[in-house]
DNA sequence: CCCCCTTTGAAGAGA
DNA sequence: TCTCTTCAAAGGGGG
């Protein structure tokens, strides 16, 4: 197998993994054209705070109109322009068309990757978890099909087909006609029940199709329960503006944030108010470092008893309503006594962000699609930023030695363009900083004394004293950084390259016996001996036990890897995903090209389908490539979360 | 039982 | 002012 050239500032390469290896670091942002994108998106961010927070007093207006267009115009035209060049780039030009209008975060996978097919898990390696997600008629036409793939985001009934559950135990014959014979499973499309604000209304219309009633009558449902929920009051504020009265009757308007447990993010207590988080306000007001006096007045919610959900206890976890009944019942000496010994452990949470919001929101739906339940994992789906420059690396990944997360391209695809925070709008990231802006409002407003100081350092006091006594241990030896400068920095250990603790540092104190790391991550980066990048049981045993817990990263160096068990190695990935224009061009890529375009021909897609190529091409490399390696079977459309033996 | 993993964003700490 | 660190949620997994 033909190793990538290093040089070539062109080529996408090796040397590309080089540099993004320094992603967060200090040399990616050289690339000036990232940086630049970074600094708007940086301020696009900003904008959308700064909007959140001016706007906070008019809520009738819309959000589009009140958001001035040029900035993010800039943001994506530029973002869009390197896509496409990015797109052009490693596929010779086969994108002729922008491949996400309007998302600009979206990276289209590396169809032609060569390692696709190649990194698939044995199958009697993998555990083939359940795909649940909804079959999309992705047709050509790129703001339908994103529409479709944002309606998927608030699956209903109306785009799942059954509860359709993909197994393939590897030996599937996934082919290109199959692919969309299976997304052309018929699908009820509703491009007009698509708000805006999609995500922010998914509560009231998720389950419903459009032949539902509309909105403002319709009652959701309880996604576990069935049990059916009115719609959030449109003129009641979502934060806390229920009266004693009513709060009985009407659930939480946050509620949605958590649909998933159908509890507010911030609950109510008291009278079978159900509330994530059990000590009510009334009572943290006595137990709160605050003293009652600092809760706000009765205007607010909490004097009705409604408990703030950042007042926690470490000793007591969520209540169920019915618990807050039958506590009622029970003895409330007892419970006055526990209220007592709480009061010095009230821990009062931060306001979640944006970002915290919308993954509480999100999470449940991706555990809904695909099965997967390791939060590490779910994360990185909703929240893994997708670089403009395909080069760029991205952080290190929860892909572990012992779990692997198999992806298949469609799979991940339809997760990161459904799912992914980066791949919001403007408009729809705006709403979750409007809430999160709100949620630091009613938390200053509760607590009025809090400050996040209060929190700081009680998490990582253990990890910080277990840091403070390795470092004062270990008489400061060469790191990888000190050791071997910044020019090689291939031969640093990975968490050095992310700017953590030297591993080989700190387990050889002081010596780099061990072979260059591949970032900590057998796959994220270019390895400097190819025995030591794939865990195969020998190199894995050969390997430092500090680096085999390192976790292996999306990104992956396939190209270095063909010849060292490739069934190892993870299929696509989200490194993949993003970084796919870098890897590296080998006859089997080109190859894939060539695939490609026949695929796209016979599959008539029509210009500007980008997401609709970009979900068939995956199957079109894998049916190809697997044609080419009858012997390498494309990992399919599965999570694969089963340690490899 | 505690901590880690992983993500973004907010905010504190420190240089 | 800038950089770095910590904490928010979540649940599986490991020690």
């Amino acid at each position: 197998m033909p190793q990538l050239n290093g040089g070539g500032g062109d080529d996408l390469g090796a040397n590309d993994e080089m540099i993004s290896f320094k992603d967060e670091g200090e040399q990616e942002e050289k690339i000036s054209e990232n940086s630049s994108a970074e600094r708007d998106l940086a301020d696009v961010k900003s904008s959308l705070v700064n909007e959140s927070e001016t706007n906070q007093n008019s809520s009738s207006d819309s959000e589009a109109e009140r958001r001035p267009p040029p900035r993010s115009e800039t943001f994506r035209d530029k973002t869009r322009e390197s896509l496409e060049e990015a797109a052009k780039r490693q596929d010779g030009g086969l994108f002729k068309s922008p491949p996400y209008p309007g998302y600009p975060f979206i990276m289209i996978p590396d169809l032609t990757s060569p390692y696709l097919p190649n990194g698939s898990l044995s199958p009697t390696a993998r555990t083939y978890l359940q795909m649940k997600w909804p079959l999309l008629d992705v047709q050509p036409g790129g703001l339908q099909s994103r529409q479709a793939l944002k309606d998927a985001r608030s699956p209903s009934p109306a785009h799942i087909v059954g509860p359709f559950c993909w197994e393939f135990p590897g030996q599937s014959d996934l082919s290109l006609h199959q692919f969309h014979l299976s997304n052309k499973v018929p699908v009820v499309q509703h491009p007009h029940h698509v708000h805006p604000l999609t995500p922010l209304i998914t509560y009231s219309n998720e389950h419903f199709t459009p032949g539902n009633p509309p909105p403002h009558l319709q009652t959701d449902v309880d996604p576990k329960t069935g049990i059916p929920r009115p719609p959030h009051p449109p003129d009641i504020s979502p934060y806390y503006p229920l009266s004693p009265g009513t709060v009985g009757q009407i659930p939480h308007p946050l509620g949605w944030l958590v649909p998933q447990q159908g509890q507010p993010v911030y609950p109510i207590t008291t009278g079978g108010f159900r509330h994530p988080y059990p000590t009510a306000l009334t009572v943290n007001a006595s137990m709160s470092r605050f003293p009652p006096h600092m809760v706000p007045p009765h205007h607010s919610l909490h004097t009705t008893g409604i408990p703030h959900p950042a007042i926690v206890t470490p000793n007591v976890k969520q209540e169920s309503s019915h618990s807050d009944i039958s506590s009622l019942n029970s003895s409330k000496q007892s419970d006055a006594k526990k209220e007592e010994e709480k009061k010095k452990q009230v821990h009062i949470k931060k306001p979640l962000n944006a970002f915290m919001l919308y993954m509480k929101e999100m999470r449940a739906k991706v555990v809904a699609e695909c099965t997967l339940k390791e939060s590490a994992a779910i994360n990185q789906i909703l929240g893994r930023r997708v670089s403009p420059d395909p080069r760029r690396r991205l952080r290190r990944t929860v892909w572990k030695p012992e779990s692997w997360y198999m992806f298949s391209w469609v799979t991940l695809v339809h997760l990161l363009l459904t799912f992914q925070w980066h791949a919001l709008s403007r408009e729809e990231q705006a709403k979750y900083y409007e809430l999160a802006r709100k949620e630091r409002q009613l938390h200053m407003q509760l607590y009025p004394g809090w400050s996040a100081r209060d929190n700081y350092g009680k998490r990582k006091k253990r990890k910080r004293e277990k840091q403070q006594a390795e470092s004062n241990d270990l008489s400061a030896p060469k790191k990888c950084r000190a050791r071997f400068g910044l020019d090689q920095q291939n031969n640093w250990c990975g968490p050095c390259r992310r700017k953590k603790k030297c591993i080989r540092y700190i387990q050889g104190e002081g010596s780099c016996a061990s072979p260059p790391s591949t970032d900590g991550s057998l796959l994220d980066s270019p390895p400097s001996s190819p025995s030591s990048v794939v865990p195969s049981p020998s190199s894995k045993e050969s390997k430092p036990q500090t680096e085999q817990m390192q976790p292996l990263s999306l990104t992956m160096k396939p190209a270095h890897q063909p010849l060292h068990h490739p069934h190892l190695l993870a299929g696509p990935s989200l490194g993949q995903l993003e970084n796919s224009a870098a890897a590296g061009k080998t006859p089997a890529a080109s190859s894939h090209n060539g695939a490609l375009e026949r695929a796209d021909v016979s599959s008539s897609r029509q210009p500007g389908s980008s997401v609709a190529s970009s979900m068939a091409r995956p199957s079109a490399a894998l049916c190809h490539s697997r044609s080419l390696h009858p012997s390498a079977a494309p990992q399919p459309l599965s999570l694969v979360t089963k340690s490899i033996e």
